[in-house]
DNA sequence: CCTCCTGATAAGAATAAATCTTATCTAAGA
DNA sequence: TCTTAGATAAGATTTATTCTTATCAGGAGG
């Protein structure tokens, strides 16, 4: 799936205006990592992204693109597609269900959805092959954690 | 989240009948290992296990809770959460939209649904804490996969 | 109840992804 | 151009998971 040009710049560009705004050093290696993310819509992992960007920049290292990918993370520039996977978690309810999830503190409730269960999938998505599951995940903040959050007020430098 | 006794005891039934039809064996360390996750619903990861059963049976050693959990998991006892998560994957689409997924190849596209975005919380969840994201994953196999399975038929020995 | 054999286990080594440390280096404002 | 805070490369480290190998034990058959 590649990407238009003419998204790719737009990306590129809102890139850049994010980074001017949160004070960001435009490196090389930042502009050529995000170029290569920018023009794949497929959802590279770091490892390819790194392979790709070194034939252009033969020093760079690991560590750099995964450090870029937490700046543009934190600047809400790209997504990391499923978050919460630290760490293999386990379920043994094993009727088809959903998760609640929290982003602090990585809880998990299950809950069961009618409404879920007659979700038609899109015609669009059909011709890309078969779907067995439907899995939903809601994300936020569990009760607890937003009780700690308005005590500690904004900490939120994760370091 | 303490699950009912009763639901417990349906889950250790389920699981020695699985195990039994299954043809594999019963050991202390599996029972002891099953019979901790089934009495939390709580979705519990390997290293919190490992030390629960691990009080009781000193000698356990981790690589024996990661064998029961592939074991239950291959026999469909109990579920892995958020599977396709061995590596970190991101996605420099901003804009909300949700994912079909292969379970053979681990690729990922996008879709968008208008289904969806009305997606109402269910009430259940909604003292559990607020929602932000309410993010769907299709996952089945596509259709490239499919062409492969098709050919290679029946190999699914995973080692 | 005993024996045997296959599959399971413990222990520690090996891998692999991700992060940290430290000594340079550089973007960008003065 | 000069300065400096923030960024980088390289390699060490951490952490989750898997592999190796020498025992060990479940459970089928006697």
């Amino acid at each position: 799936m590649k990407l238009s040009e003419e998204e790719k710049q737009r990306r590129l560009r809102s890139f850049i205006r994010a980074a001017r705004q949160a004070g960001i050093k435009l490196t090389h290696q930042r502009l050529e990592i995000f170029r290569e993310i920018a023009g794949d819509g497929r959802h590279p992992d770091v490892e390819s992204i790194y392979k790709r960007v070194k034939k252009r920049i033969p020093p760079l290292s690991i560590d750099t693109v995964y450090r870029t990918f937490s700046v543009l993370e934190r600047e809400k520039v790209l997504a990391k597609v499923s978050v919460f996977c630290n760490r293999a978690r386990f379920d043994s309810n094993m009727e088809p269900h959903h998760h609640f999830v929290c982003r602090r503190c990585g809880a998990v409730r299950d809950f069961f959805s009618h409404e879920l269960d007659r979700f038609h999938v899109p015609e669009e998505v059909k011709p890309w092959g078969d779907v067995d599951t439907v899995y939903v995940e809601l994300r936020g903040t569990c009760a607890e954690c937003a009780g700690k959050a308005s005590a500690e007020k904004t900490e939120d430098r994760r370091k």
